[in-house]
DNA sequence: CTGAAAGCGCTAACAA
DNA sequence: TTGTTAGCGCTTTCAG
């Protein structure tokens, strides 16, 4: 398994070409001062000529760093990553890691190899930092994290303890907003379809649904649980009805389960908004696209995942710990005028 | 910014509690023969006593094989990988990698470091391998991805030239199947929104279309192209409704501009699939949770990003090129029973 | 089957 | 501002 046969130039050929030593090509190649301008040119004209490319992992050895960073997507659900919300913070992490060298590795554990992988790379040290995202209550991993001497940025809350650092949707704030929207809209019947129990995003978006409804003197039409996927959502709204028959709205934890839900009141002759308001959680690209346009709670996921890569290099540069509440707001169209 | 303080233990200090040559135990762990059985156990003892972790930057150094592959999306929109088929891509990718103790690193280029970064990937030996997706027509990157000794596989294939190795999904006879379904249903002015003209992916649906109506004695009511979204589809269609205000079908070269495309009919008063009969291309989770749901010609998506994986290791492992070509069917739904 | 020895290509003291 | 000197931790011949 050769991976090559033309060799790379090295340092040592850059220096040689350029008539410098090595340790002068080398401060020239990482901007470190001390290099008179007369070496620097040489070598930089050297690294030109010979199409120079540091090697990495030569560099990583020596210095003891990786240039390396990791979004670990910790799951069971192994097409949780297709899930436009993941796809849209993995832009988010891209678009601010592209301004430094850093590289980023994904990692998306959802078996037993997978999550021994994170595991391991957990204990061990061989990347810089690591992002990770979606951790269920129940997962070891979590307390792994808080653990290791390994810088990690948690997007999203654990369900257990806080984290040195963390970036997260204001999603109680969010939960609240809907729920505010749809009393403010005259609905009284209203239920809600929130996700497991176990995902501490699922948890604050149901408290601060209900805080807001406690506050306007009302309690929810019904709380069904569900997957934070479409068909989560159509089967929790088909529990919804059975129970409920008469609600006039429904509040849903994401963008998925709110379609779904559309789809099983369609299915039952309830018209949305007439019959049944309804109101998502994301704004995702398919909010706008449905029938009717979903009314949703906006997180601003892209945001999320920008700022999940800048506190991951601030925690690896060895700065205080700096967590992060990102603000909700609600975005109204059809589906709940 | 040193990353770690706490050391991580050494090969060689596994071989010394373990009482054997730095060799032997190398060895061991690398399932390498020509040990024996107490040597063996001697040093898996050691192993689990020191919790050791092979140091993959020093293995990479010294094994000149990086453990590492590059999933890389070459593009000039931000948001691109947004795009729940990358997602799809991915996890497919993932899913073959984590039989292996390959990395996945992902690199979106869509900036001008971006790109830079991907092509000094390409012209040295930073990776194993690199998977490389939806090239334009113009990139610069795809001669480069052709000449380099790296081994590369095409995730569709460019607009000129044949790599030697790809896997690609069968557009053209998807496409062939979109025309031929609206035909047999009785539809005979049918419209077709394309995808931007330098993507082979567009263009191949698209000539597919045209040979199946060519076929059934009709050519296309009208042809317009976009970007590969929804608010793409939209326009395209609205300018189509222009043009052909008599149009009865449309075929989308993906499932968001179906999506767009039907919000334009919408509000144009048309129903569907009534007046008109619309037909996606992708068959992503929004195809079944639209209103009506879309009829649309289905891709094997996660198994394209496995299937890339499983060349780019074939590749890597010097065996010679099978580029594959994935079939598509068409899933009927009620915008086009 | 075993171990010694020679690097992989680069960084980082340190002394000059 | 320079160059020399040791490694970083592991793999891989090569003799034995």
């Amino acid at each position: 398994m050769e991976t090559s046969s033309r060799r790379q130039p090295t340092l040592d050929e850059v220096a040689a070409r350029a008539g410098v030593s090595r340790a002068a090509a080398s401060r020239v190649i990482n901007n470190v001062p001390h290099v008179s301008a007369a070496k620097r040119a040489a070598v930089e004209e050297a690294v030109r000529e010979l199409g120079y490319v540091p090697n990495n992992t030569a560099r990583a050895l020596a210095s003891r760093r990786t240039g390396t960073v990791v979004l670990a997507v910790s799951s069971d659900e192994p097409g949780l990553f297709a899930d436009p919300f993941f796809a849209e913070v993995t832009v988010g992490v891209s678009s601010f890691l592209e301004q430094t060298d850093l590289e980023l590795v994904l990692l998306l554990a959802n078996t037993a190899r997978g999550k021994e992988r994170l595991r391991r790379l957990l204990s061990s040290h061989r990347a810089d930092g690591v992002m990770l995202m979606a951790l269920r209550g129940d997962d070891p991993l979590g307390r792994l994290a808080e653990q290791t001497e390994l810088p990690v940025v948690f997007g999203g809350l654990p369900m257990a303890g806080t984290p040195r650092w963390y970036v997260d949707p204001d999603n109680r704030g969010g939960g609240r907003l809907a729920a505010e929207h749809l009393v403010g809209r005259g609905r009284r019947r209203i239920a809600m379809i929130t996700g497991q129990p176990d995902l501490q995003a699922a948890v604050a978006r149901a408290q601060g649904f209900r805080e807001a409804l406690t506050l306007a003197g009302l309690s929810p039409a019904g709380v069904e649980a569900g997957h934070f996927t479409q068909t989560g959502g159509e089967a929790a709204m088909e529990r919804l009805l059975a129970e409920q028959p008469d609600l006039d709205a429904v509040f849903a934890a994401s963008d998925g389960m709110a379609l779904g839900a559309m789809r099983a009141l369609r299915r039952h002759g309830r018209r949305v908004p007439e019959d049944v308001a309804v109101v998502g959680f994301d704004d995702l690209a398919g909010a706008l696209y449905s029938d009717p346009p979903l009314t949703t709670v906006h997180q601003p996921v892209r945001a999320l995942g920008h700022e999940m890569a800048r506190s991951l290099v601030a925690a690896v540069e060895g700065e205080d710990p700096n967590p992060l509440i990102l603000p909700t707001r609600l975005v109204v169209r059809e589906s709940a005028p």
